[in-house]
DNA sequence: AAGCACCGCAACCGCTCGATG
DNA sequence: CCATCGAGCGGTTGCGGTGCT
């Protein structure tokens, strides 16, 4: 329990705050290529000024393949609700049940628009009586039953509790919970998804949409979760142009010279003779853009520019 | 047009859990 | 069995954008 944690981001000479398209691309780039399996050592390795966990964040969070972007729809909304009433805060076990969603994206949407939502809809019931099933609420549950919009309420224990606030903190223990969701289904969606991911290891076919399921066999391997439908390898075409790794082959250890050494491509010469850190970047030619970033850009011809990138643009072609 | 307030999102922080030696 | 370490999770914060006065 945190015994002998070392700390994290309070290293001083690490990058705080947003990720630059630059240190996107490197992440990216070396993710691809060999994985994820030390989130420790993948910033030095990469020649990332950001901790491990800053890393892993941002490539949970924003840099995924899989990710979806965007508004979410009614029915992810829905879900959303109705898993929440059942779980409360368990964004990542709720993430495990929205493909291409993470948990903080799903909190977000959850505290912004959803939570007045619900408690708003849930004051309306308390004054208007019944409604119609439109909204599903905290006192209006999804029934455990095979048909999605039937409503026989059978989660009582798991359900009734919202009103006390909408922290979404059950009254359940984990356990209780657990057993609960053995007796029940939730009314899914068209999602493709069993309830029993919600306590046990996600499938291997979810894997490609699992926002940091943490069961999930993609969460640490490597090289990352390259799977049957190769989402994944939709990424960045990098894979097929090896003149790409081995660009960010030479500028390895770029932005940690003292790194360089230890680094994979530890033979490339990343370090100018000035012997500046030049701050992750190596050769910047005028315009203080990275070489390799300018070729990355040709050989990807995925952006204008790198200053116009727009991640999302990078997986959605 | 400028200033202010609010909102939403990305990122950070600290704790817990699970694996390993 | 215990200590340590790394990863993951959930809560919180800060910043940028947008709408309102």
């Amino acid at each position: 329990m945190g015994k002998g944690r070392a700390p994290c981001c309070a290293k001083v000479g690490l990058n705080r705050g947003s990720w630059t398209p630059e240190e996107d691309m490197r992440l990216i780039a070396y993710i691809q290529k060999y994985g994820h399996a030390n989130w420790r050592a993948l910033p030095k390795q990469a020649g990332l000024l950001r901790c491990g966990k800053s890393c892993r964040l941002r490539w949970i969070n924003y840099l995924r393949p899989d990710l979806k972007r965007g508004n979410f729809t009614v029915e992810e909304e829905e879900t959303l609700i109705k898993l929440h009433n059942m779980l409360g805060n368990k964004w990542s076990k709720i993430a495990a049940c929205l493909p291409g969603r993470t948990d903080n994206e799903i909190k977000n949407v959850w505290n912004t628009h959803l939570k007045k939502r619900v408690a708003a809809s849930a004051g309306e019931q308390k004054k208007g009586g019944a409604k119609g099933k439109k909204k599903t609420t905290c006192v209006d549950v999804p029934a455990p039953s095979p048909s999605p919009s039937s409503s026989t309420t059978t989660t009582t224990t798991t359900t009734t509790n919202c009103s006390s606030g909408e922290s979404g903190e059950q009254s359940n223990t984990s356990k209780e919970l657990e057993l609960e969701l053995e007796k029940i289904e939730i009314p899914m969606l068209d999602l493709g998804f069993d309830l029993d991911m919600l306590l046990d290891a996600v499938p291997d076919t979810h894997c490609p949409a699992i926002s940091s399921a943490p069961t999930s066999p993609c969460s640490s391997a490597s090289p990352p979760c390259v799977v049957d439908d190769g989402v994944l390898l939709d990424l960045p075409e990098i894979d097929s142009v090896p003149e790409l790794w081995s660009i960010m082959d030479g500028e390895g250890g770029a932005g940690a010279c003292a790194e360089a050494a230890q680094a994979p491509w530890s033979n490339a010469a990343p370090c100018q003779g000035d012997g500046t850190e030049a701050s992750g970047a190596t050769a910047d030619d005028e315009d203080g853009k990275e070489w390799w970033l300018e070729d990355l850009e040709k050989e990807l011809g995925l952006w204008g520019s790198i200053e116009d990138y727009d991640h999302k643009a990078i997986f959605a072609i």
